[in-house]
DNA sequence: CACTTGACCTGTCCGC
DNA sequence: TGCGGACAGGTCAAGT
């Protein structure tokens, strides 16, 4: 599920429903997804409280009052689902969880001293989660090569433009793509943005111009600024950990949309696939 | 080097 | 209904 908004929604329900907690126990199914050894596990996570809860890219980082950090990357499938039972009402979504979980998903399950717990599942097992110390996150080659944050207020048009400038012979959408360009921008939102800017996902970045350009980055922060407003997509079944619905999918212009009219100039929205991932666009308004 | 493709996994949906 | 193949909101390694 997760892109920058998904992500970033995860982090605010967290951040109100387990700082402050202390892990009692922890249980994992294989080392794939969470390398530690028992040993880091009782030493820096047993009986550590939770402290923060950040978010860099696509990536989690739950602190610990240990000096070490849980770092999480949900991949295509993670989630994070929170289940306290007295803190959901009868008929709530997240009321059946609590009886459902751990199921066959599930792959961490956090216990905390009061009785809540919390719990990583993911389907596809692409994603994972690991112990490090929280002084050596910024120095893991992923947070190296990882571009700014696009919502950040000292990411501008010009900055945006430099490091496109660095992927001249891909296509735009690739280089939205590219988290070394870019932080947190996935599937959906880069159909989104480059419907708002009239771009073309198969056009070479070199042949952008700055106009173009300028207005994707307007265009891009427009798009995740809203999604974040909205708490994310979310497919027919997914709830975030505080046991909300992100509701983005009803605002999306073009993704998902293959059939239905564009909603700029009535045109049928294609689909096809770009960058090795489903693409959509409007094959009129987006100039190749 | 820059860029593209395949691999990692499981579940679901769609066409025969 | 059964089966095969394509596909799914990401990233890295290996290939050209």
């Amino acid at each position: 599920m997760p892109e920058l908004p998904e992500v970033e929604t995860v982090r605010r329900g967290l951040t109100n429903l387990i700082i402050g907690k202390v892990v009692k126990s922890e249980t994992h199914d294989t080392e794939k997804g969470f390398p530690n050894t028992p040993q880091d596990v009782k030493q820096f996570l047993i009986g550590a409280s939770i402290v923060d809860v950040r978010r860099r890219a696509k990536v989690l980082m739950i602190d610990l009052s240990t000096g070490y950090s849980l770092l999480i990357h949900l991949k295509m499938t993670g989630q994070l689902v929170f289940v306290g039972e007295t803190r959901f009402g009868a008929g709530h979504p997240n009321d059946s969880l609590v009886n459902e979980l751990p199921d066959k998903s599930t792959r961490v399950t956090l216990d905390f001293e009061d009785g809540t717990k919390l719990f990583f599942n993911d389907q596809r097992k692409f994603g994972w989660v690991r112990l490090l110390p929280t002084a050596e996150i910024p120095n893991i080659p992923f947070m190296q090569k990882v571009g700014p944050e696009p919502l950040s207020a000292d990411f501008t048009a010009k900055d945006f433009i430099q490091r496109l400038a660095r992927r001249p012979k891909t296509n735009i959408k690739a280089a939205l793509l590219d988290q070394s360009v870019v932080a947190g921008i996935g599937n959906i939102y880069a159909d989104e943005s480059l419907w708002g800017a009239k771009i073309h996902p198969t056009r070479l970045v070199s042949l952008l111009t700055e106009a173009e350009m300028t207005l994707l980055y307007t265009e891009m922060r427009a798009v995740m600024n809203l999604a974040v407003e909205k708490g994310g997509s979310s497919n027919s079944t997914y709830v975030n950990a505080e046991g909300k619905k992100g509701s983005y999918m009803d605002f999306a212009r073009v993704f998902r949309r293959e059939g239905l009219e564009c909603p700029r100039c009535g045109s049928i929205i294609e689909k096809s696939r770009v960058a090795g991932r489903g693409t959509h666009t409007c094959p009129v308004c987006q100039v190749i």
